[in-house]
DNA sequence: TCCATAAAAGCACGATCGTTCGGCCCTGAC
DNA sequence: GTCAGGGCCGAACGATCGTGCTTTTATGGA
């Protein structure tokens, strides 16, 4: 049966919370203290749950990557194969930047923030970025194979240029603060997808 | 005459020391004493140059920009207007990314690390990205007037959609350690300027 | 209801944080 | 030769950091 004992229960507030704290303040910016304050327990009854401020730190990433896998990858398979999933999963994910967290996409955040600093954070970080690209590769492949994108379309650049769109769209959304962002990452994407795009019966 | 007096120019190597150490560990991770170890100063007489540690963090990413004018914005202008002087500003651009500092490029560090954190430092960073933008924006700009590019081309979404680029390289070559990073960043570039390059005589 | 166990608190530790202040050294002007 | 001032240091401050202990409180099965 195993319900959720006490400890795990306030073990996920704390995840939840820590979450929207670390895209706000950032994953090294985030403090023991700060996240007790936050979820009204001593810092020694919060850190009880955690071996160490580093697993925190992996665990909050691991955290937002089920999240992630639940509100954008999961739902985006239920659409059907080819060009159609493709814009799903760019849809989804663009309203995740906007809607999961408070601060930015927790990913992008720590993305700069831990790519120079080896260890375990780092290493879940790069994890989680790679079944990310993984994924969209696959999808995008699907969309070659059913025939939507041309046969010379490369599904690993196409990820590469989409993760670009997303990546500004973080940008003058969360710093420049442009209210044109996102209607900026949709004319992309329209871009992109049209270049791949197999000519409409040309012959 | 003014020639640079002995506390300007520690003061310069202070900045040039806090510039390569934030590219590191971020500008919120950049610390007093470890800037002072750096430096072999001590931690007070390193700090009397500035007059706080908000002061600094501002001074580094004013150091940054006036480099980025330097060996990015004010060779480019050298370069003939039109499409050849986008392509010299989109390679000097990818060059400073992977040489200018030993961590990532500070603005792009910067940028998610302070994009809500109100204060002087986000005021300082808004501003340097704003003006890189713009500058961007006339360069395209010109292209258009010269008929490199089509009418119809919005150098501001040129250049939200060059920043991607730009954005993506440094996650792929910083984070996930691409060595196809720069490869896959021209290929999305040579795309995207073909996408807005006037049709050769078509008539 | 009682008790074993789990969960949270309390307290303290060494270290480091940003910041201040008083004083020593060195240089250049008189 | 003296004196003023800039440049740098040593020491120290209160606060907070991550991390251990020991103790109290809450929980749930017998």
């Amino acid at each position: 049966m195993e319900r959720m004992g006490k400890g795990e229960s306030t073990k996920a507030a704390i995840l939840e919370e820590a979450t929207e704290l670390a895209s706000l303040v950032g994953l090294g910016g985030l403090t023991i203290g700060t996240l007790a304050a936050a979820t009204r327990l001593s810092k020694s009854g919060l850190y009880a749950h955690f071996a160490s401020k580093e697993a925190l730190q992996v665990q909050v990433l691991q955290y937002a990557r089920d999240r992630f896998t639940d509100v954008v990858l999961r739902p985006t398979v239920a659409a059907p194969r080819g060009e159609p999933r493709v814009r799903e999963f760019f849809e989804r994910w663009i309203t995740w930047q906007s809607t999961a967290f408070d601060g930015g996409c927790i990913f992008v955040d720590a993305a700069s923030e831990f790519d120079d600093q080896e260890g375990p954070v780092r290493d879940e970080l790069v994890r989680a970025e790679r079944d990310k690209l993984e994924s969209l590769t696959l999808i995008v492949g699907t969309a070659v194979s059913e025939g939507h994108f041309r046969d010379d379309v490369d599904p690993e650049q196409f990820a590469y240029e989409l993760e670009g769109i997303i990546l500004a769209h973080h940008h003058a959304r969360r710093l420049m603060r442009d209210g044109r962002a996102e209607e900026r990452a949709r004319r992309a994407f329209d871009r992109l997808v049209d270049s791949c795009r197999a000519a409409a019966r040309t012959a």
